[in-house]
DNA sequence: CGTCTATTTGAATGTACTCAAAAGCGGTGG
DNA sequence: CCACCGCTTTTGAGTACATTCAAATAGACG
């Protein structure tokens, strides 16, 4: 794959695009690089953007009033981040987005992405497509929240993920299945002394 | 609101239709009565339709091995209601989706959604925007269930839908908030106490 | 009414959290 | 290349929020 294109052939799987096409989407993406611990979303400030990832990987977080951080989603190579709400409401965001790593990411503003949409029905289908397939994401980890125990999350997302949670950070992907980094850690204590 | 275009109205809230368009939009709809216990959606079968809700209401929910309900959304007048995941990707349902109370619905067909959003951009933007808003919407939840307590989430729950709250079965709403129906009960009497 | 379903209450229990301290790890500069 | 610093993970002890199970009570429906 061409370092520049990923974005195209991602939409390809989705919609068919002619050669013109895949050129006006790829020019409504900015490359950015994006330093590990860089935050490129704060609570407070607008969501200009939304990032598809490239390289490297970023993390989606809130703060509650105690002071505790809670994952709410993490993106590798080939997903989307940004706050979803802050940027389809074009609200002031009320999450953090950071790097995890030095990353690469093509960042898609949102007035573009409107004038993609109201450009050509093929862009309006895509973003319609991504959005069905988040929801119904969300919607599996609302079940899997409320039907299994931190031990089940745990092995679920080791069973779906094992790459991605090899390379996250235990305090993310802990805040990630709702329980602290220090039972986390037990579990994985546990897990291994049985195998 | 005349008895038969809640639906029009309903989407064009969210884009302009002509005339010619809403009645193309309403035909695509099947009007369906729904008798209080009757399930639409059950585990292991196809999802052919998404539901929108003209009266009464129902509820989504899933059963783990153990055989515990969990809530997974519920749907009044306005709202929208299926197993999502069965519906768009076209497979089998996980859930079931029963009336709480004898309900009347517009009832949509995949193919005829296809239809609908392959002959005409405007459906496609509508059907993109609920995807969208039903994306932040999840998103928010699995916020609340990660940083609220028990008693923060049946406050918060309150807060929202104060009406919705009263109407619904305590089991499905407690089981919706993610606790059992007896720790529900033990919330209100504090609460009710302290008031 | 009588039956079935839903809610309340009590007592015991467990899963997961809090707080504190120690240990491990990684990057940076001298 | 080692020493240090900050950040992350581990471990321990005590605790709390919420569950489980059982039984009683209340409410809805035919």
């Amino acid at each position: 794959m061409s370092a520049e294109n990923e974005i195209i052939n991602y939409v390809r799987k989705f919609v068919p695009l002619s050669d013109e096409e895949a050129l006006e989407l790829q020019s409504a993406f900015k490359r950015v690089a994006i330093r590990k611990r860089q935050f490129v979303v704060q609570p407070g400030f607008p969501v200009p953007y939304r990032y598809y990832v490239v390289d490297g990987s970023l993390r989606a977080y809130v703060v509650n009033e105690e002071g505790q951080e809670h994952t709410i989603s993490f993106a590798v190579e080939d997903w989307w981040i940004t706050d979803y709400n802050g940027y389809i409401y074009q609200q002031n965001a009320t999450m953090f987005v950071v790097a995890l790593e030095d990353s690469v990411a093509l960042r898609l503003e949102f007035s573009k992405e409107q004038e993609l949409k109201a450009r050509n029905p093929k862009f309006e289908t895509f973003f319609r497509i991504i959005a069905e397939r988040g929801l119904a994401y969300q919607q599996r980890r609302v079940i899997n929240n409320l039907t299994l125990s931190a031990e089940q999350r745990y092995q679920d997302f080791l069973d779906k993920y094992p790459l991605i949670a090899r390379r996250l950070p235990q305090y993310a992907l802990a805040s990630f299945l709702g329980m602290t980094t220090e039972y986390l850690s037990r579990l994985r204590r546990r897990a291994s002394r049985k195998s």
